[in-house]
DNA sequence: GATATATACGACAAAATAAATCGCATTTAA
DNA sequence: TTAAATGCGATTTATTTTGTCGTATATATC
């Protein structure tokens, strides 16, 4: 319960790891995925998640990879996670509907006030700060 | 990922429920789980744990159920996370240790940050204002 | 042009976690 | 004595997360 997903970690390690190299050359699935122990396969659908969104651009062909892009330098945390996991929300009737069971919830509305101020906590923090 | 377990939303539920009630007599499981819709058995065993850690009060024998105890309004919402759910942490390197495959890892120093800010946030929260 | 090294992508499988159920014991009011 | 309640461990089921496989496409290099 609350965990970053290994889809989250990965990617952050990811671009983490591409922001901070120096080489021009851009940075491949298997290097990454040999530097830090990262399941191949896993990885490169992640990274090609993110080049999907534009946060990299990728080179295709021997000694292809990826290379950030500018988009990377304006991404906030919940943006970023938004994109890998989809609609932010700490309960589940706070994104889908499904919520029948409780036509008589009482717990609906400080819910929804602990998600808002968890959002916040990630709308505050952008992904390049995370170093 | 990031959500509330049903067993901290049965919970919470609960504990507002008996809250809110005007009766002296105590609460049974079978009066909240038919209000609510909540699964009879699942329920008895999180309001069992809750009366373990002295949160509710049970009486036993017809009649019986449960009741608030004086602890129950000093709660913060962290510290009540972690009766049903255990050590809290956005991470599992926060929490265990078993991270071996990154001792390279590069992101362990924002994830602590990240975890203490979430950490603050629901322990700003008492459990008594969840209404 | 052939080859090896990359990304792209969908389908599937395995593992882990969360949710729910079952069975039996104990307590107690009526 | 009986019925209605809690107490608790074991097990099962469902869901989600994590990881794998297979195949296609692009391209640098020889």
């Amino acid at each position: 319960m609350f965990k970053f997903s290994k889809k989250v970690e990965y990617a952050l390690i990811s671009l983490n790891h591409i922001n901070r190299s120096k080489s021009c050359d851009p940075i491949s699935v298997r290097q990454i995925s040999d530097t830090y122990n990262i399941p191949y396969e896993l990885l490169a659908k992640i990274l090609q998640k993110l080049s999907k969104f534009n946060i990299l651009d990728s080179i295709k062909g021997p000694k292809g990879g990826y290379r950030l892009k500018r988009k990377y330098n304006k991404l906030t945390l919940i943006e970023f996670i938004e994109i890998l996991e989809g609609p932010f929300g700490v309960a589940g009737c706070l994104v889908d509907i499904e919520c029948e069971q409780f036509s008589s919830c009482n717990i609906i509305k400080p819910l929804d006030k602990i998600n808002s101020k968890i959002y916040q906590v990630f709308n505050d923090i952008k992904l390049n700060q995370l170093t």
